[in-house]
RNA sequence: GCCCCCAUCGUCUAGCCCGGUCCAGGACACCGCCCUUUCAAGGCGGAGAUCGCGGGUUCGAAUCCCGCUGGGGGUGCCA
C-alpha cells in the first residue's frame, strides 16, 4: 500500500506553498487508494506553538484535505531517544561536548580561509574514558552522526530524476540537541520509517538533505522511501514566495473571501497540469482520479494572484451550488453588520453570482441590496442634481404605487418614463440607479428591484427627493 | 565560496522520455468588437514565445549531447 504524509511544523499560518505540497501529497494517497498521515514536526520546542497547530489543522480540513492517521512528534521523544541510542551503540553517531561559541569559532575560522564549512569531527576521536568524565562533569552535549566519508550518496526523485551528493560536502551533524530534544532530519526518518510511508513528497528545499537521511535509514536499518521533491513556488519576483510578497497564508485567502474548492484546484495547477489538455476546472474527486507525479512540472513556478481571482470567479459563478454560496456567503456579511435574512440572501445571489470573483468583492458589489442606507457617490450626487432626476423619479413613484415590483415591471416603467419625458434611455436609467445604489456603476437596476422589497425602492425614492430639496 | 535544482508567450503550462504531424497548442492577464441602463459577467476575434545563449549530432532539434549564462534553493543544536 502506498502511505504518504504532510508534515508542517507549527511555526506559523499555512503558507501557499505547504499548502499544495499537502494537497499534492494527500491527492497521491487518495489517488492509489493509500493512506495519508497528517505529522506535527514541533521538535523545535522554542518555535511551535499549539495555536499554530490548531490553526494548521483547522485551514487543512477548511481546504478539503482529511488524513487517516494523526502524530505529534513531541509525544513520540522517547521513540526518538531510544533510536539516537542505538545509534550510538552500533557506532553511527556520538556525543558531541562542543559549544556553540567553539562552534561558532570554527565557521568563522573555515569564513576567512575562504573554504566550505563542515563540522570538524573533534568529538568523534574522544575516548570512552573522555566522554565520560565530561559526562560526570555534568558537560552539556549532543549527539551527532557520523557521516562516512567519500560516499556518494545516490537516489532517482519521481519528479526531478537522478540525485547524485557527495556526503564529503557536509560534517557530522547534530541529531539530538544538548537539551535532549532531537533534530529534524533524524526524527524525519524514525518516523518515516516507523509509520511505514513509502512516498516521500515535500518541498525541494528538503534535497540537501536527502541524502543525510537516507545515510540514517541505512544505519538503522531501515527500508528507504521513494522522494518526491516538488519544485518551490516563487512571488511576482521569481524569488520564493513569502511574506513580503503580500498574502501568502491559506488564511489570508480564506478571509478575503476564496472558496477553499478554488484555492486547492489553482494550487494544483502550479506545477502540475491535467493529462488531458484544456480542462482546468477540476473538482476534488476528478484531482483524484488523474494526478500523478509524472505529471508534475520540475520547474519553479510563479504563483499569480490575478488567475487564482478568476478561478475563484468561476467556483462563484458556476461551480459551487447556490445553498453553498449562500452558506460561504453569509459570515461575509455578518462580519461587515449586515443583518440579514438566509432566504433573501439566495435570492439576491441567485440573480447576482455571475458579477464578483470574491466573496468580499461581493459585499461590496451587492451593498445596495443588504445597506440600510445609501450614501451617494461624487458622481451620482451630481446626477442627482439634473433638472430631468427629479421628473424621473416623482414620475417613477407615481407609477411604481399600483403595481407589483419586478425586474421587467421596472423596465417597462423606464421605457414609459423615458417617452413621456422623451429622455434618453441612458438619463432614466443613471437617475434610478443614482437613487437606488448611490452609485453609476454596478449590479443592474432591474435585477435590484426584482429581489429589494418594494418599500425599501419607495424610500429610497423619497430620500433622494429629499435630498434633492 | 561550495553543493544541488531549474530554464517554452508577461504569468501558469502542453509538447521533450519515443527527433519530422509545432513557422509551437491551451489558460489567466492584455487589446478590439458584440450584448447592454452602468460596471462586471458572457459571446466572438486579436496581439503575444526566433522554445535562455553558443556549439555539436542528424536529411531534420523545443525535443538528443556538451559548454555557457541566468534564476532559484541549500549550506543551523530550523523544519
Amino acid at each position: 500500500m502506498v502511505i504518504s504524509r504532510f508534515a508542517p511544523s507549527p511555526t506559523g499560518y499555512l503558507h501557499l506553498g505547504n499548502a499544495r505540497t499537502a494537497i499534492f501529497s494527500y491527492l497521491f494517497a487518495r489517488h492509489y487508494g493509500g493512506k495519508f498521515i497528517l505529522r506535527i514536526e514541533d521538535t523545535d520546542r522554542e518555535r511551535s506553538t499549539k495555536e499554530f497547530e490548531n490553526m494548521l489543522i483547522e485551514d487543512l480540513k477548511w481546504l478539503g484535505l482529511d488524513w487517516d492517521e494523526f502524530y505529534r512528534q513531541s509525544e513520540r521523544f522517547d521513540i526518538y531517544r531510544e533510536y539516537a541510542q542505538r545509534l550510538v551503540e552500533s557506532g553511527h553517531a556520538y556525543p558531541c561536548f562542543c559549544t556553540v561559541e567553539e562552534l561558532e569559532e570554527e565557521r568563522k575560522k573555515a569564513e576567512e580561509k575562504g573554504v566550505p564549512y563542515r563540522y570538524s569531527g573533534k568529538c568523534r576521536v574522544l575516548t570512552r574514558e573522555e566522554v565520560e568524565s565530561f559526562k560526570e562533569d555534568g558537560k552539556p552535549y549532543t549527539i551527532r552522526f557520523k557521516v562516512p566519508e567519500g560516499r556518494v550518496v545516490v537516489f532517482e526523485d519521481l519528479i526531478k530524476g537522478h540525485i547524485a551528493i557527495n556526503v564529503d560536502d557536509f560534517g557530522d551533524f547534530v541529531i539530538v540537541r544538548s537539551d535532549g530534544t532531537p533534530t529534524y532530519n533524524f526524527v524525519v526518518v524514525v518516523d518515516d520509517a516507523l509509520m511505514g510511508v513509502t512516498h516521500v513528497i515535500r518541498g525541494e528545499d528538503h534535497i540537501p538533505n536527502t541524502p543525510k537521511q537516507i545515510l540514517i535509514y541505512e544505519a538503522l536499518n531501515f527500508q528507504v522511501p521513494k522522494f518526491a521533491h516538488l519544485p518551490v513556488i516563487l512571488g511576482e519576483d521569481r524569488s520564493k514566495l513569502s511574506k513580503r510578497h503580500g498574502a501568502v497564508s491559506v488564511r489570508n485567502y480564506r478571509e478575503e473571501g476564496y472558496i477553499p474548492e478554488a484555492l486547492f484546484n489553482y494550487l494544483c495547477l502550479l506545477g502540475w497540469s491535467p493529462p488531458e489538455e484544456g480542462r482546468e476546472i477540476l473538482s476534488k474527486e476528478e484531482l483524484i482520479s488523474i494526478f500523478r507525479l509524472e505529471d508534475i512540472n520540475s520547474s519553479p513556478a510563479v504563483f499569480n494572484k490575478e488567475k487564482l481571482r478568476w478561478m475563484n470567479g468561476v467556483y462563484i459563478r458556476e461551480v459551487v451550488s447556490l445553498e453553498r454560496l449562500v452558506d460561504e456567503f453569509m459570515p461575509f456579511l455578518e462580519s461587515a453588520g449586515y443583518k440579514v435574512d438566509r432566504d433573501y440572501v439566495k435570492r439576491v445571489l441567485e440573480k447576482t453570482r455571475d458579477s464578483f470573483d470574491t466573496l468580499k468583492d461581493g459585499v461590496e458589489r451587492l451593498k445596495p441590496f443588504f445597506a440600510e442606507e445609501i450614501s451617494y457617490s461624487e458622481e451620482a450626487i451630481s446626477v442627482l442634481e439634473n433638472e430631468t432626476s427629479r421628473a424621473v423619479i416623482e414620475s417613477f413613484l407615481q407609477k411604481v404605487q399600483e403595481v407589483e415590483l419586478s425586474g421587467e415591471k421596472v423596465k417597462a416603467i423606464a421605457k414609459e418614463i423615458q417617452k413621456e419625458l422623451g429622455l434618453k434611455a441612458k438619463d432614466v436609467w443613471h437617475a434610478l440607479r443614482a437613487v437606488l445604489t448611490g452609485e453609476l456603476e454596478g449590479v443592474g437596476v432591474d435585477i435590484l428591484c426584482d429581489v429589494l422589497p418594494k418599500e425599501i425602492v419607495i424610500k429610497r425614492m423619497l430620500k433622494a427627493l429629499q435630498f434633492m430639496g
